[in-house]
RNA sequence: GGGUCGGUGGCAGAGCGGUCAAUUGCAUCAGACUGUAAAUCUGACGACAUUAGUCUACGGCGGUUCAAAUCCGUCCCGGCCCA
């Protein structure tokens, strides 16, 4: 399986191989788990949120605290989302809560209802003042049922955006004298929903910001959402989307995704994963387990069916499947969650005491969850980068 | 012994003549979650039936009424107060 490209990344907080994943540390941290436990799972990189640190705790307190890696007392490599997503969905879901211009982006916060204006230069701003190591450019990432019109209008913008992101992201180079070896790496995102032709144009007009501006991207997203409404992987765009990025630079599957979606796209040319997935299915109450150990490498696995969601992912096929702990017939099921996995979880303790957890609503339950799904997510990955 | 308040579905607790198989919460049984406003959200939850619907139900029995969880009588049980 040597047609399968492994990138190797260097960062001022150390180096990482492709294929990874990064959990989301959303604001600053994994829900319910501390440093030592993400070290127990295997996970390296995570990614925190611009749009989250920036409301709370503040800039003001990040700076104070030396950069995000200090205050959050994690020295391995961090990605900073560039905050579009949330600003977008927030307004998307409810007008009233933002106003969006060519200019800038204005939005209520959802918990105080104070006012804030974020633009990508300021976005740009915020990733180099907590001190990430990869940063995305504030990008338009329109839900996947817009028009057509609508979401070209979105790529256009993004676009725009970005070549102002890498103009600013080029300002704070020199200013804070960064060079080459300690500088973040900087990712754009391709937009154009389910339109390849879109995707098409916006992979090529951010490659022409990079020639405009003088500087490469290190890296691309695939922008808005990788399912359409109703769960179906989109198989098709991101297989064109990838190949529509130069081969040196890095893709970026933001938001991706079940242990499914990430096997479909690594081969694709996707490099980098982030998901809530495995934690909030954790914190929920469910739980991957492998199935079927002796029928890999993966890449010999195949997918039955275009697409599935992962309620479905029962499929006897599958390489993979998930229990939900709190069902009943795991109160007398004393074997451990799964009997070949090596996290605190599983070298523990049974299904039934988790059940129990969960029935009684402790913390306990859903940290030991989100390590075993994380662990679960960490020997996927290593599989895949030894493939 | 006297007085008083009460007995409602697994629990708590609404309802106080018809629109009640009965609000709500908890528990229970399932389901959903994909760049985290998510320890969240959704559905089911008397029995039988695929639907329509049928039956049994608000402590027991007996009344009043076209109609009762709701009104009356009585009995049983419980809380509190006075002896």
């Amino acid at each position: 399986m040597n047609n399968f490209r492994h990138k190797k990344i260097n960062t001022k907080n150390g180096s990482l191989k492709t294929p990874f994943f990064m959990p989301d540390a959303t604001r600053g941290f994994v829900k319910f788990l501390n440093n030592e436990d993400i070290r127990k799972t295997g996970i390296v990189p995570m990614v925190v949120n611009t749009y989250h640190l920036f409301l709370q705790p503040t800039m003001e307190i990040i700076k104070k605290a030396g950069g995000v890696h200090k205050f959050m007392n994690y020295h391995k490599p961090l990605l900073s989302d560039s905050g579009g997503y949330q600003v977008f969905s927030l307004i998307h879901k409810n007008p009233k809560m933002g106003k969006i211009t060519d200019e800038e982006v204005i939005f209520r916060s959802p918990a105080s209802g104070e006012k804030h204006i974020i633009t990508p230069e300021k976005s740009i701003q915020i990733q180099f003042d907590l001190g990430v190591d990869m940063m995305v450019c504030f990008d338009d990432p329109p839900p996947n049922n817009y028009s057509k019109e609508k979401i070209s209008k979105a790529v256009e913008r993004t676009i725009r955006w970005a070549k102002r992101c890498l103009i600013e992201y080029n300002k704070q180079i020199k200013k804070r004298k960064l060079t080459d070896k300690n500088r973040p790496l900087i990712f754009a995102v391709v937009q154009g929903g389910e339109h390849v032709d879109l995707r098409k144009r916006c992979a090529d007009g951010l490659i022409e910001v990079g020639e405009e501006v003088g500087r490469d991207w290190d890296g691309y997203g695939f922008g808005a959402r990788h399912v359409d409404e109703k769960g179906v992987f989109l198989e098709e765009i991101l297989r064109a989307t990838a190949s529509f990025i130069p081969e040196k630079s890095l893709r970026f599957a933001l938001g991706v995704g079940t242990p499914e979606d990430i096997v479909r796209c690594y081969p694709m040319g996707w490099d980098m994963f982030d998901c809530v997935i495995p934690t909030r299915e954790g914190r929920h109450g469910r739980l991957f387990i492998r199935n079927k150990q002796s029928e890999f490498p993966i890449s010999n696995f195949q997918f039955p069916n275009k697409s599935k969601k992962i309620s479905k992912s029962k499929n006897k096929n599958s390489f993979y499947k998930i229990i939900t702990i709190r069902n009943s017939k795991f109160k007398k099921d004393f074997a451990p969650v799964d009997k070949n996995c090596d996290c605190e979880l599983c070298q523990n303790h049974t299904r039934a005491y988790l059940n129990h957890l969960f029935r009684s609503g402790d913390p306990l339950g859903m940290r030991l969850a989100s390590i075993h799904n994380l662990r679960f997510y960490a020997k996927l990955m290593k599989e895949l980068r030894e493939m």
